[in-house]
DNA sequence: AAGCCGGGGGG
DNA sequence: CCCCCAGGCTT
């Protein structure tokens, strides 16, 4: 069948209708004022697999306690880790706080300044490269997010799984084919936007959309079957048990290995219920085996459901008395007690946040 | 290639 | 309830 356009009056049009879309619908986000990398990295990090709703505060909060990557790089990995509470994926917070002493110490402050150089500091990937190179410094490389994938999984009605590879691997070539030699960022930033407001996972606005007329999805009417995914194993469940151990004003914390889930992050103590097993039972087990105190489990304080990327947790929350044992951690780095008026110091788990404010 | 790694919002 | 989000790292 001969194509109605040539492949390259097409990647024109796009290119045109994207650019003249995005100068006038952008959105005034806090990292757009500006083209200091640092405030572009950081906005960048924060928004791996976060909507720009759920990172702005963040962003705000975060630059304005550490306004350059040399404040950053002198902070304490509690308050990083106190600034990401509640945003998720804390090795993030974790990286960008190790790749910030790497810039402000054996780079002498300088940031890399292209998505090569870029791609070697931790936590920066070929799509976080890309970002910061062509937002930052203008070098036309290309970007691909979730965003992008499904923008042009319609545009170019890609019929393959875009979890494979291979399909990933000729989305990033259409990306680089099309990235403009002049205001790539601006390019970068229109087709995620336009994934994020218009070309939306469901129902997407077609009518409002600059490249309707380039889409060949729209065309044949299978832009909502785009992008084509792999289902999803189904998540396990769990049930645990949590102690809330109070002793002279102060409660039993425990602090997680600095790798793997919710890493650095302070906690109450717990953990998972065998299968028979009474929670009082699990309660005593788990104190005694894994923090190394023996208590009295008393009255349930909360029963909070909790949803992570690959399984689900239902926490029974226990008031128990100390009855004796030096808090001694198997799993955990440490283990303190904590008066409530410091919990503020502390960075929790959201599923710890659940019942704090029952205490 | 597949699994691990949070939390929130929308349908 | 399921899906997805300005992804990267590890095995």
């Amino acid at each position: 069948m001969a194509p109605i356009e040539s492949a390259k009056k097409k990647r024109a049009a796009i290119r045109r209708g994207l650019l003249a879309w995005y100068r006038r619908e952008a959105r005034d986000l806090p990292w757009r004022r500006t083209k200091d990398p640092y405030a572009v990295w950081l906005s960048e990090i924060m928004l791996q697999q976060t909507r720009v709703d759920q990172g702005t505060p963040y962003f705000e909060r975060f630059i304005a306690a550490f306004p350059t990557v040399q404040a950053l790089a002198a902070a304490k990995d509690a308050q990083v880790l106190k600034l990401w509470e509640g945003l998720g994926y804390y090795s993030r917070a974790r990286n960008l706080h190790r790749a910030a002493k790497i810039v402000a110490h054996e780079m002498d402050g300088a940031f890399p300044a292209t998505a090569e150089a870029w791609r070697a500091l931790p936590g920066v990937g070929r799509y976080t490269a890309g970002a910061i190179a062509s937002i930052a410094f203008d070098e036309p490389v290309a970007v691909l997010d979730g965003n992008v994938i499904r923008v042009l999984s319609r545009i170019f009605d890609i019929t393959e799984s875009t979890d494979d590879t291979r399909t990933r691997d000729r989305l990033w070539e259409i990306a680089e084919t099309l990235v403009p030699q002049k205001s790539p960022g601006d390019f970068n930033q229109a087709m995620m936007e336009l994934g994020a407001r218009v070309c939306t996972p469901r129902a997407p606005q077609c009518a409002e959309c600059p490249v309707r007329l380039h889409c060949d999805a729209l065309s044949k009417g299978v832009q909502e079957q785009r992008p084509v995914r792999k289902k999803k194993a189904a998540t396990p469940h769990y049930e645990y048990v949590v102690g809330v151990i109070p002793k002279n004003g102060r409660y039993l914390l425990a602090k997680r290995p600095d790798n793997g889930l919710l890493g650095g992050m302070w906690e109450f103590p717990g953990g998972p219920v065998l299968s028979g097993e009474t929670h009082q039972a699990a309660l005593k087990r788990i104190l005694r085996e894994e923090f190394g105190v023996t208590v009295k489990p008393g009255g349930l304080i909360a029963v909070v459901n909790h949803a992570y990327s690959h399984f689900k947790v239902t926490m029974n929350v226990y008031r128990c008395d100390w009855i004796s044992g030096t808090p001694t951690p198997a799993a955990h780095t440490k283990m303190k007690w904590v008066p409530r008026s410091r919990f503020a110091n502390y960075a929790f788990p959201k599923a710890n946040h659940k019942f704090l404010d029952l205490l």
